[in-house]
DNA sequence: CATATGTCCTGAGAGC
DNA sequence: TGCTCTCAGGACATAT
């Protein structure tokens, strides 16, 4: 479940590691079968032990240590991973445990990836591998990409805006949850083709996924009812509480108040919608 | 190349 | 109470 929101929280929760050294390096095997990492574990301790944390950024849904030496430690939570600075949430999926020592006032420190599902991977890549995952493999970032740029790259899509809007390649950030909400906010029906959007609705469309994820990064995040996202001081986030569709099936659209959320299926995920503020092939309004 | 589908994983909740 | 089953979805491999 963390999305840009929620990566972009844990990333400013952890971004006082920049200046500190890694001094050890554990891949942690508690009940969990031990998290994938890359290169081999062997390889990923031997290009993290020593070397200083330059900058904390991160890259559409992941979180990144930029190193001394050009390498970049990728954290990619996927479902329920965590980037954490204080304890978990308990230590059965703790996965790595990055030492720390020489930051500002000196005090040692640790960088933690916690992960229930174990779906979630950290990466060491060299310069040139950090290279192609921004410029090739991804697309440009929801918050950076030009209302333009946005509109190129999905206009000559068949498929659904809903499902076009979860590929990482055309632009990196977006997942399930915010989909619907930045579809529902600008009138869009998800199962639109992209090839159908007019001028202007690209232009609503870019404004809403801005208004949502901005707004969303200023509540911290959304946890949801399963309560695994934290942020990085194992902190709920808020924003649960401004979902306007998001698993809301049943309920009356608080932008209409007449009509029920929709839940239906794309690509095996569920997407929320509301039928008559977003209509099916033409636009609104 | 674009698009579609299956897979990984664990714990919560439903149903019997 | 305790068992089995289903489901949640991010990213990627594989198929069409």
């Amino acid at each position: 479940m963390p999305e840009l929101p929620e990566v972009e929280t844990m990333r400013r929760g952890v971004a006082g590691v920049a200046g500190m050294r890694i001094e050890h390096v554990e891949l942690v095997r508690g009940r969990a079968k031990p998290i994938a990492v890359k290169p081999s574990p062997a390889r990923f301790r031997r290009r993290l032990r020593g070397r200083t944390i330059a900058d904390v950024g991160r890259i559409g849904k992941r979180v990144v240590l930029h190193l001394d030496d050009g390498h970049a430690v990728i954290f990619e939570p996927r479902m329920t991973g965590l980037v954490l600075v204080t304890d978990p949430p308990n230590t059965d999926h703790l996965r790595v445990r990055l030492q720390l020592a020489g930051g500002r006032r000196g005090q040692p420190a640790e960088l933690l990836f916690w992960d229930r599902r174990g779906l979630g991977v950290v990466h060491v890549l060299t310069a040139e591998e950090l290279a192609a995952l921004r410029d090739g493999h991804l697309g440009p970032d929801a918050l950076v990409i030009s209302p333009d740029e946005l509109r190129d790259r999905l206009c000559k899509r068949r498929r659904p805006i809903k499902v076009a809007l979860l590929d990482q390649a055309i632009v990196a950030g977006i997942g399930n949850l915010y989909a619907s909400e930045i579809l529902h906010l600008c009138g869009v029906h998800p199962e639109r083709s992209c090839t159908s959007l007019k001028k202007e609705e690209w232009s609503r469309l870019h404004a809403a996924m801005l208004q949502v994820l901005e707004l969303a990064i200023r509540y911290e995040g959304s946890t949801l009812s399963d309560g695994t996202y934290r942020n990085a001081l194992n902190k709920a986030g808020g924003y649960q509480n401004e979902h306007r569709v998001y698993d809301k099936a049943g309920e009356t659209c608080p932008t209409c108040g007449d009509s029920e959320i929709v839940r239906i299926v794309q690509a095996q995920r569920s997407t929320f919608f509301c039928g008559s503020c977003q209509r099916a092939g033409r636009k609104r309004k």
